[in-house]
DNA sequence: TATAATAGTGTTCATTTCACACTAAGTCAA
DNA sequence: TTGACTTAGTGTGAAATGAACACTATTATA
């Protein structure tokens, strides 16, 4: 950051990105976030997220930011709304732009956190106290996924490129917090027209293989 | 506005909010523009919006603008999304919060533009060229009043206080582009549980009087 | 070769959605 | 006063969709 300062006629806002991210690991649906090592919140856990630079797009500060705590880019990332409650930040008027990303659990190598003190994942269950309004932004980020999961392909996106039906099944127990019957599961699935078999299959314990699958190459989504 | 100069450490990008507000009069769903008499874009048509105070939340801002625009207030407003390209305003680098409003046609007094130098009501199967990306902004507008229409209560939004099932039909039937079934859309309209007959009924023309409902005081919206 | 463990597969019933046509009640004019 | 006109209001059967439910298939291992 520069010491040059930055004029205007009349009050700007500071405008932030921030980003909920998801993912499934432990059979369970996780949260990353990133503690705080300055004030205001000091030692509080925060969404993962910084400022809009002047010449990139907001959707691409998110995936900057994303990349930055987590090594990952070309994940699924989606504009959840702004915020911009007055006194939503006690320094300054701050509007965030929140994203919410979904990681498959594989792809994540460890949070290479840059200039934050410390990154972890908490299940979505046992989330501490957050800072500012991040709270609010992640019950509504959380809404989104649940009524986005049944009518579009977004659970895969917590998926590897190759997946069983199993895995898949599990991701939406997992979200939904309730059992799926099996042969539903696999007729809707199946119906959705997203997903081919790849002609593989995994193997691992001792039990009939799985045959694998993979997302087809027209992926649509739905608003 | 005052010669008082706003400095920052970093750059902020300004922020405003744009209206897509839509409305039914003449059997069409049309939405409301105004014309521009400042550079850029002048002499064309653009959205109602305007800056964000630094004082006001950003939806309070949207209702704020539609105020002044249109003269009503309480109406529906709802966010759809912030859209930030770096050149999206060739003046300076101008983040903006779009809003979408639906008010009824008998509450549109006609439009006390403060500033702007006209504004119109414009079909939305006939309109014009659009200033900055507010035709994609209406677009994604339209997307989503179409999405929402048969999953939520947001048509009633459009109608009087009191309203015959047949104006709530023609409402679907204008937006949808398409004629509905009159005993299939009754069904599904008294089975929502969101509006009530109010024991009156409207007469006019040489056929039978409709009986006039209202929605029920348990308004409840979906995500 | 028996056991254990997950993969994989169809049918029935209930519910929801869709298509479809007539009677009811008012106004107006002859 | 009655017939013509116009929109309001109502029910049923068929088709599609969603929900409940239990057994066979295939592999690893002891």
């Amino acid at each position: 950051m520069t010491d040059k300062k930055y004029c205007y006629e009349y009050p700007h806002p500071a405008v932030t990105t921030d980003i909920v991210v998801f993912t499934i690991r432990e059979g369970r649906l996780k949260l990353l976030l990133i503690k705080r090592k300055i004030s205001p919140y000091k030692g509080k856990w925060a969404l993962p997220g910084g400022f809009v630079a002047l010449h990139e797009d907001i959707s691409q500060c998110a995936a900057r930011e994303l990349a930055e705590e987590t090594g990952v880019s070309s994940v699924f990332l989606e504009q959840l709304g702004a915020y911009g409650a007055p006194k939503r930040d006690p320094r300054e008027r701050v509007i965030t732009i929140a994203y919410f990303a979904l990681i498959p659990s594989e792809k994540i190598q460890v949070q290479a956190a840059t200039d934050a003190a410390a990154a972890d994942w908490f299940a979505m269950d046992a989330l501490p106290e957050l800072a500012f309004d991040h709270a609010e932004i992640v019950e509504q980020a959380k809404t989104r996924l649940l009524n986005k999961l049944g009518h579009s392909t977004i659970a895969f996106q917590f998926l590897a490129d190759e997946f069983t039906l199993t895995d898949l099944q599990k991701v939406f127990e997992i979200i939904q917090g309730e059992e799926v019957d099996k042969r539903n599961f696999r007729k809707w699935a199946l119906a959705l027209n997203s997903i081919e078999a790849t002609g593989k299959e995994r193997r691992e314990g001792q039990h009939r293989p799985a045959k694998l699958y993979r997302l087809s190459s027209t992926v649509q989504d739905i608003d």
